[in-house]
DNA sequence: ACACGAAATTGAACGGCGTTCAAATTTTTA
DNA sequence: TAAAAATTTGAACGCCGTTCAATTTCGTGT
């Protein structure tokens, strides 16, 4: 009967709608459970009138991606003690932690970053590697006390964290068991201890802090 | 015209035949270009047909991650230097190579390690747990004369292994170029260093080998 | 030689998918 | 009020995984 209501809805407030609806939709039903036509029957349209909204569903999971993302820094900078620069292994092995929290506790949404981008043929566009960059850039100062130079900074930060992540990948993803039942975290622990004592032997941190109560 | 065949091929023939069409298609129209019916088509049957042979396309994709699981064991293997005992920095850095040597060339197949088997619900089967343990323990071994008690070096070599896979999973799936153009072996090889560093920090190596001439 | 049951394979069908687009409807404008 | 523009639909296309009655072929007993 009614059709073509125009107006209803702004273009921008029906992006926001899908977007909400299709991040609850993965979240209940898992990543698979995500279709054109699932997310419009939530908001009350149809699956064409998505493509109005969204260059196609790839375009709509990256998005929700974005937003996941989002939250991700947040919820890592949230965790970050304010006190950080004192201690960098506490600190990251905090943000390790809050990681792989999230990891678990959102694990649909978590799952969706690695599952669709993939799959495409070119690179991801410039406001998707910003909102990385950020997540990155939360390991990066944790890690300045260690590592002053700044593009050895962002080299170490990378390799540290796409280490956490590969254990959360075998973890969770996965559903690996094969470390004799050890958990994320401490598998996270023993990487980030590990990994940097190796990187203060061969870049003696910066120097400790000044053990005068002057100044 | 030709129908129902019967006993041109045997169920084990099929299977295989099945397997060598699927990684083909893999390989060629990468993870995504996989179906039932092409698969069939491509040995000159029909999709019903696979549904004899396998439970379904998931278990069917399982068989070939199987495969992938054996080939890269082997490549591994062939690729670890025979006096690796020597050197174990330089034997883990070698694995490593080869592993992303191999994600690089070989990157639907290796892809489809992560895509299928995670949406499911369940564990993975026994076999495929083997076939898994079996690449891990490459790397244990490369470790051992680092870490001479057995469980803690199984847990030293699957957060080892687990980092580097997570740095594949960056740069290869990911298509992410975060780190200021290092590669994923410039990746590695600082993972390692580090790592390992840590390692003998904290245990200090069975012993170097003896400086006298005798025995 | 022939029939008959068992094995093997098909092909159509079901429901769902992403995507496109002419048509239908509503709103805006003149 | 009539024409133009904007909005949304719903049907269609070709694909997908999966199931299963029907069909064809084979092996066997007589």
């Amino acid at each position: 009967m009614a059709l073509a209501r125009r107006g209803k809805h702004s273009r921008d407030e029906l992006r926001r709608m899908a977007l909400d609806a299709a991040e609850s939709l993965a979240a209940a039903e898992g990543c698979g459970g995500l279709s054109a036509r699932k997310v419009a029957a939530a908001i009350g349209y149809t699956a064409g009138t998505l493509y109005l909204v969204f260059e196609n569903l790839d375009d709509l999971v990256l998005q929700v991606n974005g937003r996941t993302l989002d939250e991700l820094h947040a919820r890592l900078e949230a965790a970050m003690p304010p006190n950080a620069r004192n201690d960098p292994e506490k600190a990251l092995i905090v943000l390790a932690h809050a990681y792989i929290g999230y990891a678990e506790t959102e694990t649909p949404r978590w799952s969706m970053l690695f599952e669709y981008i993939a799959g495409k043929g070119g690179t991801l566009p410039e406001w998707y590697r910003h909102k990385l960059g950020r997540v990155f850039s939360l390991v990066e100062t944790a890690l300045r006390p260690f590592v002053h130079d700044e593009p050895e900074a962002r080299r170490v930060a990378r390799v540290l964290w796409a280490g956490v992540q590969g254990i959360c990948t075998l973890k969770i993803r996965l559903r690996m068991d094969l470390a004799g039942g050890q958990s994320a975290e401490e598998m996270s622990d023993m990487l980030i201890k590990n990994f940097l004592l190796g990187v203060v032997a061969l870049r003696p941190p910066v120097q400790p802090p000044p053990r005068s109560g002057s100044s």
